[in-house]
DNA sequence: TGCGGAAACCGAAAGCCTTTAGGTTTACGG
DNA sequence: CCGTAAACCTAAAGGCTTTCGGTTTCCGCA
C-alpha cells in the first residue's frame, strides 16, 4: 500500500490502454483501463481531469499522427489535399474513437492549431473570410465521415431483417470492400473542384 | 398496483419522452424516461427491445420527418438534391440525437426503405453499381456532419484556452451563424456538381 | 542530514444507470 | 365463468463515474 516505488500510472500509458480498449471493444471505462494498467480505479483520476479528460487525450493522441508538414505544401489545393489524406489517415488506423470525439468539443491547443494554419493556408490563397469556415467544415465532415464508413464495414446497415431491399444489397455488394475509400475520393474530388472553382469567381 | 385501466405506456410515448430529454439534455436515460412518464424504471422494458431498442425507435421518429416524395422528382439531380435537403431539415430539428445515431447499425426497415430508393434513383440515372455507395455514403455524410454542426454551433471549437489562434477565431466569426448552413450548400453543390460530371463519364 | 509537504496509490462508498425476475392486478377470449 | 396474457410494480444484481480519507514514498529545502 501507499506510494509505489516507480509510479505505475501517467497520462501516456492512460492514453495507450483507453486506446487499446477503443480498437477492441468500441468504448472504454476507467475501472477497465484501471484493470488493465494493474491498479485501482480511483487512482487513474489523480492523473487526468475525469473521464472527459481522457476523451481529450485520445484526441490529442490520435491527432499526433496528423502529418503538420501537409499544410505547408504548395499550392494551396495540393495542402489541402495532403492534409485531408493525412487526417483521414490518422482516423482510419483508430476509427471507433470517433464518435466519441464528436459530442465534445475541440480543446486541445494541438489540435487547433492544425485548424489555424488551415485557415491560414485558405487565407493566403485568397479565399473569401467568409467562405473559408464553411470549406474546412465541409472537409471535416468528409474525412470523419469516410473514416467512421471505414471503420464499421458491415455495421452501417443490417440487412438481416425481413426488409427486401434488394438493390441496396446490390449496391453494397458492388462497391465492395474499398466502398469507404472511394466515397472518400468521390467527396475529396468533389470538393477540391469546387473550392477551385469557387476561388476562381465561379 | 398491478395492470392499470388504461395502458400508461406505448412505444409512441417512449419515443417522444427520450426525443424530449435528448432535445433538451443531449441524453436520455431509462429511468429519466420513467419518470417522465410517471412510471418504474422496469416497466419500459416490457414495451422496447432495451436501450438500443429506444435509439432504434428514435432513427426511425426522426427519419420519419424526411420527404419521401423528392425521391420521385427528375431527374436524378434534382430528387438527390431534394432529398438532402428534407433528409438534412429533418436531422437539424432534433441534432443532438445524431451522435446516438452514429454507432449502431441501421435496422429500422423504413429508412433502409429510403436508402433502397435512393439506390433505385441513381441505377436508374445509370450510374455505375459500384460507384452508387460510394455517393450515397458521401452524402450522407454531409447530411449529418453539417446538421451536427448546425446543433452545435459553438460547442466544437473551444477558443477560450490559451492557445492564440487569431485567424481561426476571425473565420469563426466571418462566417457567422450561418456557418453550418454554408458549409452544406458548399458540400452539396460541390457534391451535385461531380456526381453530374460522374455520370456524364468524367 | 533531517523534515515537512506534495505525490501516488489503496479502500470504501455514494449515486447513477441497465437489465432481469417474480409478484399482483386487470383485460379478454372461449 | 375461468384461464391466460398483458401491464405495471417491487426488488435486486452488477457496472460505471466520481469523491474522500488513509498510507506510504518522494523531493526540495534548511
Amino acid at each position: 500500500m501507499g506510494r509505489p516505488r516507480t509510479p505505475l500510472l501517467d497520462r501516456e500509458r492512460i492514453t495507450t490502454t483507453a486506446l487499446q480498449l477503443i480498437d477492441e471493444t468500441g468504448d472504454f471505462t476507467v475501472p477497465r483501463i484501471a484493470r488493465g494498467l494493474g491498479v485501482q480505479t480511483g487512482s487513474v483520476y489523480h492523473h487526468v481531469d475525469g473521464r472527459d479528460g481522457i476523451v481529450e487525450l485520445l484526441r490529442e493522441r490520435v491527432c499526433a499522427a496528423i502529418d503538420p508538414a501537409t499544410l505547408e505544401l504548395t499550392p494551396w489545393d495540393a495542402a489541402m489535399e495532403a492534409w485531408a489524406r493525412s487526417y483521414r489517415a490518422a482516423f482510419a488506423a483508430h476509427p471507433r474513437v470517433i464518435p466519441l470525439l464528436m459530442t465534445s468539443p475541440v480543446r486541445a491547443p494541438r489540435v487547433l492549431a492544425q485548424y489555424e494554419r488551415a485557415v491560414g493556408v485558405l487565407l493566403a490563397a485568397g479565399f473569401e473570410p467568409a467562405t473559408i469556415m464553411p470549406l474546412i467544415v465541409a472537409l471535416e465532415n468528409l474525412v470523419l465521415g469516410s473514416a467512421l464508413d471505414l471503420a464499421a464495414p458491415e455495421a452501417m446497415w443490417e440487412l438481416a431483417g425481413g426488409t427486401p431491399t434488394p438493390r441496396l444489397a446490390e449496391a453494397l455488394a458492388a462497391a465492395g470492400d474499398g466502398r469507404a475509400d472511394r466515397a472518400f475520393e468521390v467527396g475529396l474530388t468533389a470538393f477540391l473542384n469546387h473550392a477551385r472553382a469557387l476561388r476562381e469567381g465561379r
